[in-house]
DNA sequence: ATGTTC
């Protein structure tokens, strides 16, 4: 494979054999050996082979190895005559992260750091197997599907002004809960309203730093400023669409029509009855997802009040975005100075829009759409803007967070005999978890350097930074 | 990521 370089910060996989386009590659010297050292950039080069594919099978600076498509990757595929694939999406369907802010400061918040770590520990459901306060029924729980955000709004768990700022306003229309299997939705009754496991977390953070004032501000952040960020996604209903359609399309794998060079990029013509129903489950996924994010920081939000015995005024908590990491979404782009129906999938990517997009709700839109980047659980999370760079190169995407270096099993290996739990303690940073092996997965070495990562963004223009935060609290399942 | 091999 040749690797090109384009730029600083790209690169360019040359075009060859099956390919159907190059592979683009954000990332810099410094990232390269990491990302060399799986598979990742094979996969990349794998799905420029796939039919529809428009300009180029993209990778973000926090790429690794995953199911058939890395994560970290873009890949745009023509509406009518394109493909659409679950392994683009990723097992957790909207898998993504909220930030809300709040009036208080870090200096006043500190003597209360450790019962509020407990507090949130006892009052968020987490872990695998968990189970949320919200019970649903099945007519119920189709309801969460076809409406998302807007179900927790209408059931007193958010705001609309919380559906103003998340991403697709927290429902994708093309939801049809009949497009679900019943083993799916089974699982999704009990689940609501929980965190999960790996690396989901609802983290208590302080704004460190700010790099442009004037976005920050529009956004509602300001140094030294509390912060609650959260990451979770659709859980075991998300997975098992997930699991359903793999299934479902390797079946049909010969309707396809063409020879796959790997079997875990199985999908289906967009176009096809397979692949508008995946469309369908997918969006229904990602709609729980985001009821499941919206009862969460509403939950996290009821713990705060009682543990800080706060009004809501005073405590002042407000969702400044919530964009969702693994998705595909049918968007406009101008392509070649043609405006084109795509199907863009991000895996691990997050949406970017610039400045003036329509999709760009309107407290945002001159200064373009909150981008948010967890980085691993003892470093820092930023938040950032979309801009008109992406919108030319990446179909107005960006990266989702620092990246794997190792996988679950080396990191378990790499810190046997210690103490994360004390060593992060011992950077300001308390942690609480339920899972055995959690803390050793998670460890911050296991994760690239989330900063490296967010130089690279910047640096090429497909995002622009606008603060950097701090955790000071973190529950993990 | 995941009732971590229905």
């Amino acid at each position: 494979m040749r690797l090109i370089e384009k730029s600083p910060y790209c690169y360019e996989i040359a075009q060859e054999g099956n390919m159907r386009v190059p592979g683009r590659i954000y990332t810099s010297k410094a990232l390269m050996p990491g990302m060399e050292a799986d598979q990742s950039l094979k996969q990349v080069a794998n799905v420029a082979t796939l039919p529809g594919i428009v300009k180029a099978s993209m990778a973000m600076p926090d790429i690794h190895w995953g199911y058939g498509f890395s994560i970290g990757g873009v890949a745009a595929f023509d509406w009518q005559d394109g493909v659409i694939s679950p392994g683009g999406v990723g097992y957790d369907i909207n898998c993504g992260v909220r930030l809300a802010a709040t009036s208080l400061d870090m200096d006043s918040l500190q003597p209360y750091l450790d019962k509020i770590a407990d507090a949130l520990y006892q009052g968020i459901p987490c872990g695998v197997g968990s189970t949320g306060f919200v019970k649903l029924n099945q007519k119920e729980a189709k309801r969460v599907l076809e409406q998302g955000s807007r179900w927790a709004a209408s059931r007193g768990l958010g705001a609309d002004s919380d559906l103003e700022h998340t991403e697709e306003y927290g429902c994708m229309d093309a939801a049809d809960s009949e497009a679900v299997s019943e083993r799916a939705l089974q699982r999704g009754l009990k689940q609501l309203g929980t965190l999960g496991s790996g690396n989901h977390f609802l983290e208590i953070g302080v704004v460190e730093e700010v790099y442009e004032p004037e976005t920050a501000g529009v956004y509602g952040l300001a140094e030294g400023q509390v912060t609650v960020f959260l990451h979770s996604g659709s859980r075991g209903l998300g997975y098992q669409v997930c699991d359903d359609y793999l299934a479902r399309m390797t079946k049909k794998s010969k309707d396809l029509g063409i020879e796959l060079p790997d079997r875990q990029l199985v999908c289906s013509w967009i176009n096809s009855k397979m692949g508008k129903e995946y469309y369908s489950a997918m969006a229904c996924a990602a709609n729980y997802a985001w009821a499941n994010r919206q009862i969460l920081m509403h939950q996290a939000e009821e713990v705060l009040l009682k543990t800080l015995s706060m009004g809501p005024r005073d405590l002042g908590m407000r969702l400044i975005y919530d964009v969702c990491h693994n998705i595909a979404k049918k968007e406009t782009h101008v392509v070649d100075g043609v405006s084109r129906a795509l199907c863009v999938h991000r895996k691990g990517a997050t949406r970017a829009f610039a400045p003036g997009h329509p999709d760009v709700c309107s407290a945002y839109r001159k200064v373009g759409q909150p981008v948010l980047v967890p980085g691993d659980m003892g470093t820092c999370s930023y938040v950032l803007a979309g801009t008109e760079k992406a919108m030319e190169e990446t179909f107005g995407s960006t990266c989702h967070g620092a990246g794997r270096v190792m996988s679950r099993t080396q990191a378990k290996k790499a810190v046997k005999g210690r103490s994360i739990h004390r060593e992060l303690l011992d950077k300001g940073i308390r942690v609480k978890w339920t899972g055995r092996t959690t803390l050793a997965e998670e460890v911050p070495e296991a994760y690239k350097n989330v900063s490296e990562v967010v130089e690279v963004v910047h640096g090429a223009g497909i995002s622009q930074k606008v603060a950097r935060l701090r955790p000071v609290v973190v529950v993990k399942g």
